[in-house]
DNA sequence: ACTGAAATGCAGTCACC
DNA sequence: GGTGACTGCATTTCAGT
């Protein structure tokens, strides 16, 4: 039955704006069970929002880099990520495990851009960056495969 | 007024459901008006599509990670991506500048499961691996802050 | 949990400015 | 490019099963 939820969440996330009736129509359920079973799954949580893809050439960030961080002060409380929070320029934070404690993705309009905001960085959480720079992006934001018996068993 | 290509955007990265009513009184245009601003940004690309913002811990792929790869021939030709592309687990494909060819985002089940596909990268495309696992994220997905005069003129 | 129907609101198109 | 009106379809709610 729950077979039915993934079929859901993998057409949601191929077509953010997908109606009910489409959903209905290829789900084999009635419009208003299918609203049911999308409403749940955004309260939750198995949705967490819906989102445009942007193009960030044409809005004029077309620089894309990772920039990994490691604490200057190895000692001082870790809160780089609410250090961070307010450089727009972070599309995301990962803590990660390895060499480094951070793992940033960031876009930027130019590479003057980026020297910058590597500037801002540093000052704002006292840590040292290694960047890598995206040249050119085959693909991204690839819809998941969404195992059996996955769906519908909250984490939260 | 290509201020409010960027406001409608802006809006769509935010909340990609939002309706042509809501745009419209957020911009203070008709609803006429922004539904043809919206077709048109789809239309130049600068808005690619629309996606559901998943989940990942709740559709039972909890371990993200970022792989490294590096060709173990650097004569052969690179079509990596395109071997790789059958992979779902990867979720993007960069190519990057550095020591490294490419930077894959992975979504697993399990650490099992991130064994195998690191076996399933480098038979596809002839390649040693490097993986950064993910511990957490602080945050991802963050809406672009479009610089001005960037909305409209088109990249393709 | 799903269905079907009723009411409200939205999407999409049009003639006009 | 913009508006306002119109049509049809989608969203949302609800009583019933």
């Amino acid at each position: 039955m729950e077979e039915i939820d993934r079929r859901i969440v993998t057409l949601l996330a191929k077509d953010g704006r997908m109606s009910f009736t489409d959903l209905a129509r290829e789900t084999g359920l009635s419009v208003s069970a299918v609203h049911q079973r999308v409403r749940r799954l955004e309260k939750r949580g198995v949705v967490r929002g819906y989102t445009a893809v942007i193009d960030h050439d044409a809005i004029g960030l077309p620089l894309t880099a990772f920039v990994s961080i490691k604490p200057i002060d190895p000692a001082a409380p870790d809160d780089a990520p609410d250090r961070l929070a307010h450089l727009t320029a972070i599309e995301a934070c990962h803590s990660v495990a390895g060499d480094e404690s951070y793992i940033l993705k960031v876009r930027v309009a130019s590479p003057v851009a980026l020297e910058d905001l590597l500037q801002q960085i540093r000052a704002a959480a006292n840590v040292s960056t290694r960047t890598t720079v995206v040249l050119s992006t085959p693909y991204e934001h690839r819809a998941p495969e969404i195992a059996a018996e996955a769906v519908g068993h909250p984490t939260a």
